[in-house]
DNA sequence: CTAGGCGTTGACACCGGCGTCAAGGCAACC
DNA sequence: GGTTGCCTTGACGCCGGTGTCAACGCCTAG
């Protein structure tokens, strides 16, 4: 499989998939004139790319993904690498989950007393006289 | 007072003070040799976007609340157009902790088979035969 | 032979809020 | 006059994943 076809396959673009390939994710062999020549299975691993990149995962993180893959399990999920950034994504979200819910409580904090304050005599920019 | 003097009690940088004021959001008269001189309300105008963006307003964002300042009042926050805003911003954080809570659910739910995974017959990386 | 459709590498552009360096002017003190 | 320390503008770098263009090679069909 040649890589436009493995890119539509995959609904990526060629430029994605070298720059996969650049990063270690994608292997690809070399027919004689040069281009690169994909294995059916690497379709797998760009789709498997593909999901962790769109779960918020950045390429580093997704190595142990792809590695675990080759290393010929089913999922990219099931080894002890991939738990580990599993788990760290975990507290990461948790984490972030957190300071955006404080960040909404001040938002609605200052809502109410921008509203309040609008009740109150006159402050606002398009007050009339 | 001059930038270097608004930069240290804002706690901030002269090249942030500079930028701002390219995006006009601080504004500065000018001393006879070019040099930038600042009002004390100044003051205030920078640590109303310092805490804005540190609560993950853009500078586009912060516009208003400038203005609202530069109006006279007492906050940022009390005209109807930074009301607009803060009613955006509300809204893009509920959406933003709503796909974090799914991605959170999705996470836990993929921890979980994994080490289910592991309790079944060997298909991980690191098995020893 | 030529056109066009695929492939190749390399490099710039984007977004946003700065850090950081360059090259120079101004002020004040020794 | 020299040093030091502030100021000025201008410009590149970063981060990450990708779009996009350039300039070129390969292959096939008409």
């Amino acid at each position: 499989m040649l890589i436009g076809e493995l890119a539509s396959r995959a609904g990526t673009s060629t430029r994605t998939l070298r720059y996969y390939e650049q990063h270690g994710l994608v292997q690809a062999d070399r027919d004689a004139n040069g281009y690169r020549q994909y294995d059916d299975a690497e379709l797998r691993v760009v789709h498997e790319i593909r999901s962790l990149l769109a779960a918020g995962f950045g390429l580093e993180d997704i190595r142990p993904f792809v590695a675990c893959l080759r290393a010929g399990n089913e999922s990219g999920h099931v080894c002890p690498d991939s738990v580990l950034v599993l788990r760290r994504k975990l507290a990461e979200v948790d984490g972030f989950i957190g300071q955006l819910t404080d960040l909404r409580q001040q938002l609605r904090a200052q809502l109410d007393e921008a509203v309040a304050h609008r009740e109150s005599p006159c402050h606002t920019q398009t007050c009339q006289p």
